[in-house]
DNA sequence: CTTGATCGTCGAAGCGTTTCAACACGCTAA
DNA sequence: TTAGCGTGTTGAAACGCTTCGACGATCAAG
């Protein structure tokens, strides 16, 4: 491999032109600069990436913690890891993958310096990796909210106002029974809190628009999601608006509603909190909130780098929510009776 | 940050033997080690990356190329992805992660000595990535197979094999009948080989066994499945055994059969060829070829760190398939009318 | 003309490791 | 006694880059 060396003798200048030429920290004139790239090209030279962060202390790669175990969330995982990587690019930075287990990555990779920052998924509330991310060098953001998040950023969808917004949409729609379809029991054992958040949002809204609201968990499996159905219709059967927020779910749940004779969108509506393209891939076109998960990725990247710029304060960001009507939903009985 | 010199006074030695009682490649006294290691432990010191790139040419990272577009075969990506960070940790490498689009990505990789050894996914028969990491000093492990893999390594299900089982078993349960519903077109556009590689087997073993076979490309909306499942039965409506390779169409050609009133391990056999957790996942259990994701990217980076440690020559591997009977699948006709 | 800026370039000192050659030491064998 | 050997340790030279301070030129202002 040629070295910086072999292209200052190649242009007949020293070494730190040619750094100069590379990093554009200091003017250099036209001619030389044509010189240098010339030799640059010729020798097909490409700085060495270890020499690089040694002398600048600057790697150009940040580190991603994504869980990677098979389970419900597969495609929302995805295209998190889509949008930190994609995002990560235009910043000329590449992105090192770790697992969600290996706590002792984030030391490894921390304390050898081979990462400019970070970002963390699937945040818990009490999260064991946030006091070490803490006390890094490197600036974090984690995607979810912890408990005290120690200075470090955040982001995340709204799922409080998502909560509101989706039985704001039913109740705006005559439903006055409605229930949640939610996470898996282990989900809510960990204390994922976007669950709670979720919660808490749709019962504030419940209360102030006077609809009576049920939930149900519910596990991604075929029998687990009929299970829900059959209980929640068994003791709320007066339910005509239900809000479905476990991509995994959401399939067999329509399924066993099918199977029950319910029509959805006409019986019953359906409102899904999950990625655009999964609303989309049911047996019919769902009434969805958006789960902006490439989005909130690259919002990650964003904050993370402006960290790594100037000297930003850490912030919270919880992007708004976004209803969008499909076939799924309609107007439930108090509309009906009005019209 | 604490260094090497820091430790080297702690501990009251040099650098050097510092050195090497991190990397173990000279003895060293059991005293000076404890001392050595109390002093590293007392000032939490953690080599540097960048210095030890530098100075050993080795960096233990491992670049994965995968594509990370949302798609049909996105859990199966995962498991990829899954298997080869694990793996690698074995190996004491961490994953750089490119995505299948950035193609500069590999020379900046390379080139810029970013990493000691690369894994591709999802490769096309004529692949134009292939060349370029033909061409570098790292190694490069392909998970799918080339037209002509120009010395590199390969490691994938061996397809046309499973293709060969599939019939095999439907055949041996008196089907005489079979179809597959296989990839969307634009897959085989791409000519990724290994649907071509599944027909070939289908195809041969069909004609050895004596059955017809018919071959249905499948889009994965529930559109292109009932669509797929409907013409299959309009020209072939003799079919009894139906291989089903298509994760995303798999639910879907399951619902269409339901549909139409046909029970599937009853009136229809169905064999798959996907994950296992997929094939568990459906409406039945279904009789499967698992696809083992997560091992072949184990082999993965098995394959290429015994390239980078001794001098190994090339290989591809085939991982032979295996199939599991579940409920999907019974005896046809043939065997019907013996019995 | 001087005096200062400004511009473009250079030399050299790091950055934190690994690793090679060399050396001190205590042994054994001659 | 000494040559020779193995063991454990060291010093110093890379490794390839960035960046700071300095320096010669050029040019405007006084």
């Amino acid at each position: 491999m040629a070295t910086i060396d072999d292209v200052a003798k190649a242009a007949g200048v020293s070494v730190s032109t040619v750094s100069y030429v590379l990093s554009g920290k200091r003017p250099i004139s036209a001619p030389t600069r044509a010189r240098v790239e010339r030799a640059i090209e010729k020798l097909g030279y490409r700085p060495h990436a270890g020499a690089r962060a040694l002398a600048s202390a600057r790697t150009n790669v940040i580190a991603l913690m994504a869980p990677l175990r098979v389970g419900v969330n597969v495609p929302v995982i995805m295209q998190f890891v889509a949008g930190v990587v994609t995002r990560a690019r235009d910043f000329d930075h590449d992105v090192l993958l770790l697992t969600q287990d290996d706590v002792s990555g984030l030391d490894r990779v921390t304390g050898g310096s081979m990462v400019d920052a970070l970002v963390m998924m699937d945040i818990e509330a009490d999260d064991p990796r946030v006091p070490l991310v803490a006390a890094a060098k490197q600036p974090t953001v984690l995607i979810g909210l912890p408990q005290d998040p120690e200075g470090l950023s955040c982001v995340d969808l709204d799922f409080e106002a998502a909560g509101r917004l989706a039985v704001r949409h039913l109740a705006g729609a005559g439903h006055t029974d409605v229930a949640l379809i939610g996470s898996p029991p282990e989900v809510l054992r960990r204390h994922t809190s976007y669950a709670e958040r979720l919660m808490r949002g749709l019962r504030s809204q419940a209360k102030s628009s006077g609809v009576a609201v049920k939930v149900e968990a519910c596990d991604s499996s075929p029998s687990g999601a009929a299970a829900a159905v059959d209980a929640l219709l068994a003791t709320a059967p007066d339910t005509t608006g239900i809000i479905v927020h476990n991509e995994g779910a959401l399939p067999h749940v329509l399924s066993r509603l099918a199977e029950r004779g319910i029509v959805v969108g006409t019986d019953i509506s359906v409102v899904a909190v999950c990625p655009t393209d999964v609303a989309l891939s049911q047996r019919i076109p769902m009434t969805s909130i958006d789960l902006p998960a490439e989005d909130i990725g690259k919002v990650a990247v964003d904050m993370v780098m402006a960290r790594l710029e100037g000297e930003q304060p850490s912030e919270t960001r919880l992007l708004a929510p976004v209803l969008t009507e499909r076939e799924s939903s309609a107007s439930g009985p108090a509309a009906a009776a009005a019209g």
